[in-house]
DNA sequence: GGAATTTCTGAAATCGTTTTCAGAATAGAG
DNA sequence: CTCTATTCTGAAAACGATTTCAGAAATTCC
């Protein structure tokens, strides 16, 4: 008899409640519960009250599906991140989500580790989907993505970078003013022989913005680096630490050392207290994105700010807008800010004892 | 004549190409192509390539929305996270979207804050958009929780932890056993006097387990530990390493402090740094989780390595057999790893110098 | 109190697929 | 070469909500 039950119960799938139910326990028709449900305030607060009443009673909820088919939206957003495993794309990942939820949409994720193939692929499956809004990572995407884009008609924005390129309109910082300006501020406290480390791949236009943002602010104070003065290093402590011991290796005089992204300076860090080179004393170092680990080392990181919720939230008020036909900026700019901390000070005017490392 | 034609443009959206369309152009009917497009093998080779060139030709792709009434099924699959910005999760997550979109399936997601209440308004949306299925992460869920999903009658699973609770089956690690572990090393070490820094909010049952695993290890030792020897703490280094402070200020004496956490382990060993107190020497300490910068911290840390990606793509199996139908396991227990790095170390056998601080 | 508005409500068409059902075409058997 | 089995294919009916259009009810005005 148990099982029996049991088996009706399990065939009996369920008598899914659809808004004629709600219809008729209200006494009114599916129009008028769709009305309800979509533009309250246009009917006879008595009616509705009937009708919220009956919802609530058969706890219904409407098929989002058949929604999304008759209205052509379908209140969802898809976004594209190299990897959620960075503290900075989860942090705006989240703001974005937080912010989506607020206003009923729903945020689709896929990441393309770094590979534009896969961001191809994750971005089709997506249109597929019939999502109403983009966000990207970066600026730098084939041809492809863009003809894609441009097929499908949705809307777009890329983060974190701050150029409209291809079309495309952008939030974020401008990188390549803010390595310049941290790199000046690195000039001004009297340093000459610098040593970067940069996080490939190259492709990746934000760290090629950094970079340049770096050699721009040098080459107007009339220096110049070497190949050998740039590493290019994986996105990843360790490669922080063996990028920074092949520099000091190769340019033992250096007394600064630029990273592209906090996680490669802090490794570097790591590596000079190994090889007993004090920070900042014998060697100043800086990193990029203010990761909340960047406060709590010692010593303290100097820093860029990125404000990864912010832009979060800036994508998604953008879209959001987009979706409605209102007017939309061609791209947002948004303040980075330097953080000087502790891991950064005026090189030793006689920058000895370093020196005599054997070769 | 620019501008009209622009007009012109804009008015005319887009003539979406529809099932119909392809139909017409292949010379068949609807429904063929929706069988090509469905099950190929049982239409003739022949018409299947007329078709197939057909929709390519005319770069059709289908209407999910409509696909999802018919057939009931959005293939999509929803998860809801404390936080994203925890490493542990944005791993998890990202080997669960990997393998999901393997087998066709597109990943919402949505984020509580650690807050219940916001948990079960993202489930309410995600099960309003139709989901076929659902990953929480960790056991303890309010009954309201539990009644909407078995309304629902979607497959869940919930992650992080090994047991299933309340019908919600599992996917991940026995966390009781492994602080139990982690604390058995350290009585064999001859630590006697622990301290504990633990995350809150207590509410969150993977810390309890954690807890009571240290506390069970600790009473089969004989040894008791008084309230003032756990210190709750937020999920941040700067909470570690206050925590860190207040427990040596009123015990003095400890010589090994078990956090549940990573990052309260690190910030501990900041904080100790600081205060002149050496690791592993005076004092030793554990964390779990072993996120990355665990290995590469000085001294690398002692901790329980977590399998996060093996988490996210049982996760996805688990629902994606689920939802097809076939044989699933109750629950899914994962192995740990007890990661012994060098952050501890027996206890001086005269813990001296310490002793001596004031008040 | 009746006519002219104004405000609400309901019936029915529609969105784009999937799938059932029956009929057409092909193959196989005698 | 006809008759029965097999494959395949197409017409049409869902799926469940939204929205237009027109008609009913309520309101206002003279």
């Amino acid at each position: 008899m148990d099982k029996k039950s049991a088996i009706a119960a399990k065939i009996h799938v369920k008598p899914k409640v659809k808004i004629e139910d709600v219809a008729r326990q209200a006494a009114v028709s599916a129009a008028t519960v769709s009305r309800v449900l979509n533009h309250p305030e246009i009917v006879r607060p008595e009616l509705r009250d009937k009708v919220t009443r009956a919802i609530a009673n058969l706890s219904y909820t409407r098929d989002s599906a058949a929604r999304a088919l008759k209205s052509g939206r379908m209140r969802t957003i898809g976004a594209i991140v190299p990897t959620l495993g960075l503290g900075i794309f989860a942090d705006g990942v989240e703001a974005l989500q937080n912010r989506l939820s607020e206003s009923g949409y729903t945020l689709f994720i896929a990441n393309s580790q770094y590979d534009q193939r896969r961001e191809l692929q994750e971005l089709q499956s997506l249109i597929e989907r019939g999502i109403d809004g983009i966000v990207l990572v970066g600026g730098w995407h084939g041809q492809e993505l863009r003809a894609l884009i441009q097929q499908a008609r949705v809307p777009v924005i890329t983060t974190y970078v701050s150029k409209a390129q291809g079309g495309i309109p952008a939030i974020g910082i401008d990188n390549y003013r803010a390595t310049r300006e941290l790199t000046q501020y690195l000039l001004e406290l009297g340093h000459v022989r610098f040593g970067t480390i940069a996080n490939v791949p190259p492709s990746n236009d934000r760290s090629r913005a950094r970079l340049d943002g770096i050699q721009k602010a040098l080459v107007e104070a009339g220096i110049h680096l070497q190949p050998s003065q740039i590493i290019r290093a994986d996105h990843s402590l360790a490669q922080g630490r063996s990028a920074l011991r092949q520099l000091l290796n190769d340019h033992p005089d250096i007394t600064a050392v630029i990273c592209t992204t906090d996680t490669l300076s802090i490794g570097a860090m790591a590596e000079a207290r190994k090889m007993g080179i004090s920070v900042p004393q014998q060697l100043s170092i800086t990193g990029f994105d203010d990761v909340a680990l960047s406060a709590q080392v010692d010593p303290p990181l100097t820093t860029i700010s990125i404000p990864a919720a912010e832009i979060g939230r800036g994508a998604a008020d953008y879209l959001i807008n987009a979706i409605a036909g209102m007017p939309i900026p061609k791209s947002v700019q948004l303040p980075y800010r330097l953080i000087i901390r502790a891991s950064t000070a005026p090189p030793r005017t006689v920058p000895a004892g370093r020196r005599s490392k054997p070769s």
